[in-house]
RNA sequence: GCGCCCGUAGCUCAGUCGGAUAGAGCAUCAGCCUUCUAAGCUGAGGGUCGUUGGUUCGAUUCCAACCGGGCGCGCCA
């Protein structure tokens, strides 16, 4: 748990003040407070505030003012630490750290390179992290990828923070869906063989259909028409599942998503392990049967009703291959499992928590992240889609048209359970509007200067090597602070399973490298040889133009601060799976 | 009808232990390339934080009711 190098110096300082102020008996401090800090908003109010003295105004039957008063009196290295120690009106702390002090953080992220911002709040905990779990009956849509994306950051999140995490894809493999995959599949094999037969009432329309059966008439010949239609169902839909499984296994590596391990539902039913699974509930009791159907008493466990785990002919619900999948997954031992869903099923939470409780565990250990629909737009206008026709736009063709970083980083700037508005030609777009290349041009404006400057042969120091006391000027400490922010952000969006604050973080960010850029010299003037033939230098506006000198220690200073940005936007975009070119 | 989510600038949205004069991007308007990438920058306008009450020194934030929108309420997944 940190607030950040300088931050908890400060917080420290200030509990010491408190633990003073105890000790001389001015102040009484039941419970010691956590003392936490903020950035304010406005430059007058310092570079760090604390409202501590507020919230300890009741407990204390106090002003606030006074209390203010108090720990200011008690600090113990006031000179050292801060340049200005301010109370503002109701008792506001507003503190202004020596600059010296905000060097540390360039140090920080140095030293600590692409774990900068890590932390270790996870303590080795153990999580799962479930998503995409796509039937394997079609290529992946663009829903899928935003859950993808998000499942992805969410993992990488979990990482940074500490956890040990596994990434795994359920494959819902078993049930009418795959059955009706290779019955369409059938009929247009049989379609290609020149044999018609009615295309299958709620069959899969999508054109993927008919290349797989393309596929299966090439490795199969005409094979399939002498078998009996059972066996020519079965063979088409294992043929096809193993198509399209490939397939999405494809697209999601071009995403840039490898999963750690694939669990098959269809595994769980001719393993046997279902039966097994609702035996042991029915022991229990947990289970009863009622007008031919066999029943969960999920409503014990805080769901509305109780729900079907086998119907009256006998086949299992999904509800049963989910309990004895998340029964799994809980017996290898994960401290935390998360499910990525659709936003629509969320109506099927609290059946999953009874689940979990009904496994004897509290429901806080299974964590679901919604993902509500993408809209997707060209130019502002709705792209149709329909799912029935078969007319949908694929992952693939979204990566095709704008690129997998585009496409993660927009389905990361929301939160992932609001609707989320996607526009293709913006994505497109390579200018300002599009929040993704501006981040990343941040990071490959900051390779180019470097580029730049070893050319010129001028030195690039790492903040460990530079006089960073010359980084004095407002701007440059502003962006220090900024970075100084990055590990709670961090933190902040591991613990709320929110990757969207990465994603704002970074175009803040990089709000603020743009225009230092434009502003400060960070190179001196390139040699004179190429632009002065033919300036006039009693021209006024050549004058004005005329390039500030900058002296080569600031230079190097400068360098270093930029450098600590680049690291910094890198890791960022390394948490959200997106790249950081070193050049665009 | 019941349950969950949402309502913040013209648009899309940030803002979760309650804090100071409510933010960003886009769009609009007016400017900036002889310089380290203009894939960039500067400036301007724009708000009853859905409504009404309650708790509090203080509410966009917490509570209640209502209005408006989305979704769910299958022996479908």
């Amino acid at each position: 748990m940190t607030q950040g190098v300088v931050q908890d110096k400060v917080s420290a300082a200030l509990v010491g003040a408190l633990r003073l102020a105890q000790q001389r008996g001015v102040l009484k401090i039941a419970h010691m407070p956590i003392v936490s800090l903020e950035a304010p908003k406005r430059p007058e109010w310092g570079d760090v505030s604390s409202t501590v003295a507020m919230s300890l105004s009741a407990s204390e039957r106090r002003p606030p003012y006074e209390i203010a008063q108090i720990i200011i009196d008690h600090l113990e290295q006031r000179d050292a630490l801060f340049n200005r120690v301010e109370i503002a009106r109701p008792g506001f702390l507003n503190l202004t750290v020596k600059q010296q002090l905000w060097m540390e953080v360039l140090r920080e992220i140095e030293t600590q390179g692409i774990a900068y911002g890590h932390n270790e709040v996870g303590q080795g905990r153990r999580v799962l992290v479930e998503y995409v779990s796509a039937n394997p009956t079609g290529p992946l849509h663009v829903g899928h990828g935003r859950g993808a994306a998000v499942g992805q950051a969410l993992v990488r999140l979990l990482k940074a923070s500490g956890h040990e995490v596994v990434s795994e894809f359920y494959i819902n493999d078993a049930g009418r869906q795959m059955n009706l995959l290779g019955v369409s599949v059938l009929a247009r094999y049989l379609e290609s063989c020149g044999k018609s037969m009615p295309f299958p009432e709620e069959g899969y329309q999508g054109e993927y259909i008919r290349s797989v059966a393309e596929r299966l008439r090439a490795e199969q010949g005409d094979g399939l028409l002498s078998l009996p239609v059972m066996e020519a169902e079965l063979l088409s839909k294992e043929f096809a599942y193993r198509e399209l499984l490939a397939l999405i296994r494809q697209d999601l590596e071009r995403f840039g998503i490898v999963f750690e391990s694939w669990f098959s539902e269809a595994s769980l039913l001719t393993s046997g392990i279902v039966e097994q699974v609702l035996g042991e509930l029915k022991a229990r009791n947990l289970l009863f049967d009622q007008d031919g159907a066999q029943w969960f008493r999920s409503s014990t466990f805080g769901d509305d009703k109780d729900r079907v785990v086998r119907k009256q002919e006998g086949d299992y619900t999904y509800l049963a291959s989910d309990i004895a999948y998340h029964r799994d997954k809980l017996r290898r031992g994960f401290d935390l499992l998360v499910d990525v869903w659709g936003a629509d099923h969320h109506g099927y939470i609290p059946r999953m928590q009874a689940v979990v409780q009904a496994y004897g565990y509290p429901k806080e250990r299974l964590k679901v992240v919604l993902v509500q629909m993408v809209n997707l737009l060209r130019g502002g206008k709705k792209v149709e889609m329909s799912k029935r026709a078969g007319e949908f736009i694929t992952l693939r063709e979204v990566m095709d048209e704008v690129g997998a970083d585009a496409a993660k980083f927009f389905f990361l700037l929301r939160e992932s359970s609001t609707h989320l508005d996607f526009d293709l030609e913006l994505a497109k777009q390579q200018s300002q509007e599009n929040p993704v290349y501006y981040v990343q041009y941040a990071h490959a404006r900051i390779a180019s200067l470097r580029r730049v400057a070893a050319a010129r042969g001028i030195d690039c120091p790492l903040p460990s090597q530079a006089n960073l006391d010359l980084l004095q000027d407002p701007d440059e400490l502003a962006l220090i602070r900024k970075l100084s922010a990055f590990p709670v952000v961090l933190q902040a969006s591991a613990q709320e399973l929110e990757p969207h604050r990465i994603a704002y973080y970074l175009r803040e960010l990089a709000g603020m490298l743009h225009p230092f850029y434009n502003k400060h010299r960070i190179l001196p003037p390139a040699p004179e040889s190429e632009a002065s033939s033919v300036a006039t230098s009693d021209s006024p506006t050549s004058a004005s133009r005329r390039p500030a000198v900058v002296a080569p220690a600031l230079t190097g200073a400068r360098l270093a601060l930029m450098w600590a940005v680049q690291q910094v936007v890198r890791n960022g975009l390394d948490v959200l799976g997106v790249s950081a070119p070193e050049q665009m």
